[in-house]
DNA sequence: GATGAATGAGGTTTCATTCAT
DNA sequence: GATGAATGAAACCTCATTCAT
């Protein structure tokens, strides 16, 4: 319990402690006042360090915003296999994929909403913060299609159009936790379920409207 | 067709043109930068004037950017009521407005993200600002309940659930606009088709999922 | 009663009293805000002429405002020379004279005391402006030499020390109006009659102090 | 002597010594140009910062004026204290008080003018600022009431005539050093000589004048 | 002559980044 | 490594002055 790990070294492991605080704090700002809205001051503060130990661990506030967009992508998308991992009925799956997508932009919604729609300034395509982001949007649609996937392979969704579900599956997380819990009150009742209707009903449906 | 209206002067005339270059060119930036990334330096050289003459025209870059959610909005509140007002068949009338959205939402995404979601910084709550937004907002989502409305009456939406149905809609005409056709690249073949699809279904549906 | 000046075409009447209108602005701009606080689109609105008008008649704001010092100097040095012109017993011109500066100092106490202690950025020395502000500087000084050299002829005033004299009667007009008077409340009873007893009594004299 | 503190680590000592270099490029700027000619870019300049350096010490250009203000108010009562704390005779006493707020003025004069007059976009009353050159002011008030208050007690001065006192000393300081030391060259020779006079006739005599 | 829109230099303030300690 | 003061580019806004109508 006191030894997290006896391999690496005190100085490594104290660098690495110094490193998530300095994550997490950002976190919280991204939280707060968004994206665009996060300081490399704000963050040394809610971190308790000072401005340039920020740079020690990060060459520039770019790299850490990155460095917060991964770290939420990668624990995000650990759970989003976790759940196409298990040989629970598709309904449950997806329940508690749409479930889990929401508890993360409970979280933080603008991290969410990054992977999802790339903010407009950052993928200067060619850069190579733009590369990145597009490989973590890339893996976000990824595991968006590895639950449509499943949903087709059960027999709970209409076959040919992957691409089109992934799409209205994003659509649906995105749009209702932006415009359904506005502020941090949500303004539909039980928006796992409004979702999960919309979606499967989309989805399923044989004809077409218009 | 020579005579844009000769009872206003000259002078008023191109006050007015230029009023409007320089709205043009800043809802140009907002569509390229989104709100937070308009600089009023950029809007001058885009609109060719010098920095100081946006400011004979709008007291504040604030003023500015609501002057151009104004107008925005105003444009498209003025088409919604128009589908609103005809005596078209209901699925016909809620074609046309998703399509209508859509079109705007290519046009600016987000400005039409600003009205549905009301953006962080904006609502200070008690700015003159805030309340203008706000009220912007309140006749956006009134657009959405009209809609919603007439499709009530002509028995096509399940009763009892206006504000669940128009979150619903508002969470897909965002959510598909800002994830399906990012860049200005449509990731779904017919996105108006889609959206009818998932709202009238899961509006219309009786039972529910999980 | 309709005829101002026969000789005087109308055209230049009417260019004169525009003149005059800019100047009435501007003194009461200087009054409301200070000399420093004058802004020509202050002037242009407050005397109903359009920016560029005001150009017309003052070649620039440095003008106007030297034209405003100007006319109150040349107002209140009228009277004061009406003052030192008469043959009343001293005190009582040295009295109207205490009125007289007080009273001009309600009106428009930032050009009185332009007038006493030239403006730190005005004299400019060796500038048109400097140059100007010094000469009138000097005709007050004048003044109050005038009304001091009177009381030394009437016997009134220790002989001798003309200059001291001439300050002192400048420190306490400046020193009352500003300090007693501020905001418009004098805060002692009757400022005249304070100004000639310190003054008087100090002036007259024999014996020293300290 | 080769050591001011070695409590204080070096850290804040140079912290400290830069805002006192500041602070001093600040009054020198004030003394130059007046309170209102202050420009943060000048004030970096004269004490060799760079401008946004300014900034980490005063929170707005209205905090370091207010800081100056503050510092030359809190030295100059602190002497002016002392000088009414000791037991010298009366007229030794204001002697003092009289030569110290003159070398005061003459060290700075648009400071003591603020104290004393309170320049008018200053005390926007309610703001922060405002309350606290209100403040200020009230102490400077409270400084010449209690060297008058000793005359009063010493039987040098009229009783019954406090408040009247204290204006006319003050509106002597000021309009001594406003008036008779413009530009550093004293226009009389002993000022102090002539305001003590005209303060002490004016306050101890018993008849009127005018 | 009057107009008032346009100009652009100059002022205040913020913030990512560097660097001596 | 950690620190945090210093930097300076860039953003917002004001205002004296010019000039086409």
């Amino acid at each position: 319990m006191t030894d997290p790990n006896p391999k690496v070294p005190r100085r490594e492991r104290e660098r690495l402690r110094h490193r998530q605080e300095i994550l997490d704090a950002a976190r919280q700002i991204v939280g707060d006042r968004g994206i665009e809205g996060v300081t490399v001051e704000q963050v040394a503060k809610q971190a308790d360090f000072a401005v340039g130990s920020i740079y020690r661990h990060f060459s520039s506030k770019e790299d850490l915003i990155l460095a917060v967009v991964g770290e939420f992508a990668d624990g995000m998308f650990e759970e989003m296999a976790a759940v196409t991992a298990d040989d629970r009925p598709f309904d449950e799956q997806l329940a508690r994929f749409v479930r889990l997508s929401l508890a993360h932009q409970a979280e933080c919604q603008p991290l969410f909403e990054a992977l999802m729609t790339l903010p407009g300034q950052f993928p200067a395509p060619g850069s190579e913060t733009g590369t990145r982001m597009m490989a973590m949007h890339q893996r976000f649609l990824g595991a968006l299609d590895a639950i449509v996937a499943l949903g087709e392979e059960a027999g709970e969704l209409r076959k040919g159009a992957r691409s089109s579900h992934v799409i209205a599956l994003g659509a649906l997380l995105h749009g209702y936790a932006k415009v359904a819990c506005m502020g941090g009150v949500p303004m539909v009742a039980d928006p796992t379920h409004e979702i999960l209707r919309s979606f499967l009903h989309g989805a399923r449906a044989e004809g077409g409207v218009a």
